[in-house]
DNA sequence: ATTTGTGCAAATCGTTTGCATCTGA
DNA sequence: TCAGATGCAAACGATTTGCACAAAT
């Protein structure tokens, strides 16, 4: 998983309508530069932390926000406390280990959801979320 | 919606292995005396509290993840912020509406989940969410 | 120079816990 | 009587916010 360029990620921050800080830019390298991720705020801090970027806990959140606002990140509701930030922006769903906190990408096309009724009157589908619980067997 | 007797409440916790108390008498009449219903404990609180119960919040968290455990209630994450209880402890899936934090049921049988892959080795399934997320038409 | 982002520490929110007191069987 | 419940207030962890300082255009 080798990292994206430089000047790849201040465009793609560029196109977004955000301003290629070097924080971001070292988030983005984190996030973008290794194939799908799923990352808790907290997680993405101490990576950060260990590849030696000094970002505060603060800007990590602001940034998670604002990719996802941008676009680039998709953010799950899927546990109780903590949120996740998934770098997959198209449709697909998760596997979920509770121990673990752990969650594994479903393809997009594997799962077919049917027979959803029509929304209440004034209402439009905006997503549907399936999450597989997993224990152990 | 009438209530549940008081007698009915009572036989009820006694077979969950919980005593009857005053608070848990109380809430249990609020949760299952008006058909299926999504709380959250802040709510639980205030309806209780409106109702001339003095309950604590904190006794409150204690009595839904009582009744969770034996099996009264189900605890719903759908919203990363607070956590729902949902007095329908059958199979069944929700449409959730973000901008008021509102739960709705679909029945049990309505939504069929398909092509869901095998789940890794020495995993099984303990349950899949279908969350339909809702927005304005 | 101006606008936007960042860090820090304090504030907030939902939830949990420790402990003294009360209550139901 | 006495295990088990409750209330309170303090502790908690995740997230947010206010504001002085720093960096990007």
């Amino acid at each position: 998983m080798p990292g994206l360029s430089p000047q790849l990620i201040t465009s793609r921050l560029r196109k977004a309508g955000l301003r290629p800080t070097r924080q971001r830019c070292a988030l983005a390298a984190l996030l973008f530069g290794q194939g799908d991720r799923h990352v808790s705020a907290e997680a993405l801090h101490e990576e950060a932390s260990a590849a030696g970027v000094r970002v505060s806990l603060a800007t990590i959140y602001n940034t998670l926000h604002q990719f996802q606002q941008a676009g680039l990140l998709r953010e799950l509701a899927i546990d109780g406390q903590r949120s996740y930030f998934d770098t997959n922006t198209s449709n697909h769903n998760h596997f979920y280990i509770e121990t673990q906190g752990r969650l594994i990408d479903i393809p997009g096309h594997a799962v077919r959801v049917d027979g959803v009724p029509l929304p209440p009157e004034g209402m439009r589908i905006s997503h549907i979320d399936v999450v597989v619980r997993l224990v152990k067997a």
